[in-house]
RNA sequence: UCCCCGAUAGCUCAAUUGGUAGAGCGGGCGGCUGUUAACCGCCAGGUUACUGGUUCGAGUCCAGUUCGGGGAGCCA
């Protein structure tokens, strides 16, 4: 197969063609206008940049009465001719072409479902198939995509490995979260054990399958091996979350470094961040400008600051003094505070919109509200956990430094009534060569969305899978 | 899962105390114009989410269901 020789619209509009030279365009019609001077435009995009480029089609064209005129939003089109100055605005520069070709109609223009104007976008999940279409998920795409690049350019220049942790889990011992079962049994002849509950022995993986919360305790294993690793890679959870910030599959970021202690992760979780952020603003400054325009106003303003101010750090117990001092100076929370309480929502968007106005990294929680794996301080009462929390958004990153001390690890696997058998290979490490660790995972789409200033994380990822819904 | 709100043309929304279903955009046709959210005229387009109830009469009131949104919990 042969590829004709095109030009991107972003290099058409960027200068790096010529004018007056000859270009083949190809891409999607997102309008159409005719002028009785024997002419029509056609405002063409493909996905390389926010902007159309304009496509001057003259009645000359010999299927310019048969085709041309009919050509309607979605259209596909090659169209080829020369790169010239514009002479009306709105553009530097357009194609005076020679010759348009269809190569894809729209079937019933009438219903095509995503036309040239503002649609809800709760209508455009249902249409998620035809949504990249729009100027708001082009931009998202592109911006999704820049952001994924600066995560593994970050990590990779900074001597990350990426380690690919595995989707499908045999160890239940991962933690917080309902899971998706993985099986090839037949629902409807489930093979029986001798109690009567199902012979797991005879399913793929010969025993109980699930899809990963987390690829952190594998990934702990090629930290203690590799120094600085990170995964990126898709999470699942089978949890009855219907909000704006939860997705039953989501993709999250998780590094692990040897020999970190909290505060070393929580430097990292600052310098991951911002490193992201200002790859984004010197990449698309073209889909920022739309989500400032026409989505967010603040947000690039947001992100420049974000990559120059340093993160408010705080420990739980500060941040308990700040809530009851805010309580006590009459601000009214439906939740009342006390120290060894988990944080609500309302506390966390107190904190960091209004005590602190940026992102803070809260510190040191009572073990009690946290994970067995998180290493227990000297006070015997908190843990070195932390998270990351971003106004609009809250909990961004949560993280912790691990017990690597398996007497301490084994007490409290004990005190949670958790099985040790089930985590042996976890408890090895802390047997040969344990070393102080840390890391965290970032919510990519959470990411995403504060970026953006999208409202929903549904419409930053490309087919959202939520309770209930599962359609393209 | 809990609380609150909503569902009317392809899309975005109107419709008075219950009394003939409307507009803009999009689409078709025509006019005008180097146009650009173009503009002007005409036309087409509806089982008012679904099921049942109250009523002479229901888009409107009541009950249930489905789907969607906001908030909460869980968390990233």
């Amino acid at each position: 197969m042969t590829t004709a020789p095109h030009t991107l619209i972003k290099h058409a509009l960027a200068g790096r063609v010529a004018l007056d030279t000859r270009v083949t365009i190809r891409g999607w019609v997102r309008t159409r206008r005719d002028s009785k001077a024997g002419l029509s435009f056609i405002n063409l995009h493909d996905g390389s940049c926010f902007d159309a480029l304009q496509i001057v089609a003259p009645a000359e064209l010999s299927n310019y009465e048969s085709e041309i005129l009919h050509v309607t939003t979605g259209c596909a089109i090659v169209a080829t001719g020369t790169l010239v100055a514009s002479q009306g605005k709105g553009q530097t520069c357009e194609l005076q072409a020679d010759g348009v070709e269809v190569v894809g109609w729209v079937d019933d223009p009438d219903t095509y479902p995503v036309a040239p104007k503002q649609h809800t976008f709760e209508y455009l999940r249902e249409v998620a198939h035809l949504r990249p279409r729009t100027n708001t998920f082009g931009a998202i795409t592109r911006v999704r995509h820049a952001l994924s690049m600066a995560v593994h350019r970050f990590y990779h220049d900074n001597d990350f490995c990426w380690v690919h942790t595995p989707i499908v889990t045999a160890s239940d011992c991962e933690g917080a979260g309902e899971m998706f079962r993985v099986s090839t049994l037949d629902l409807a002849n489930l093979p029986r054990a001798e109690g009567g509950g199902v012979d797991w022995h005879r399913d793929f993986f010969g025993k109980e399958a699930r899809l990963t919360v987390s690829g952190q305790l594998n990934v702990e294993c090629y930290c203690l091996a590799m120094s600085k690793v990170y995964t990126f890679g898709p999470t699942f959870r089978a949890e009855n979350s219907n909000t704006s910030r939860h997705l039953a599959e989501f993709w999250m970021i998780e590094p692990e470094v040897a020999f970190n202690d909290l505060h070393d992760n929580a430097d990292l979780a600052e310098a991951f961040l911002k490193s992201i952020f200002r790859d984004l603003l010197n990449e698309r400054g073209d889909d920022m400008k739309f989500f400032a325009d026409r989505i967010d106003k603040g947000c690039i303003e947001r992100l420049e600051k974000f990559v120059e101010a340093s993160f408010e750090r705080m420990t739980y117990t500060e941040a308990v003094d700040i809530l009851l001092r805010a309580a006590a100076g009459g601000h009214k929370f439906e939740f009342p505070v006390t120290w060894g309480c988990d944080l609500q929502s309302e506390h966390e968007r107190y904190l960091t919109e209004q005590h602190v106005g940026r992102p803070v990294v809260v510190m040191n929680y009572p073990k009690d509200i946290k994970a067995f794996y998180m290493r227990l301080n000297d006070d015997g009462k908190t843990v070195a956990a932390m998270d990351v929390l971003a106004p609009g958004i809250g909990e961004i990153i949560g993280g912790a430094q691990r017990e690597e001390r398996l007497d301490v690890l084994d007490a409290r696997i004990d005190e949670l009534g958790l099985i040790k058998d089930d985590y042996w290979w976890y408890r090895d490490l802390r047997r040969y060569g344990t070393v102080p660790h840390a890391g965290f995972g970032l919510g990519f789409e959470r990411t995403l969305i504060y970026a953006t200033g999208m409202q929903n994380v549904r419409d930053v990822i490309p087919f959202p899978r939520t309770p209930g819904n599962a359609e393209f």
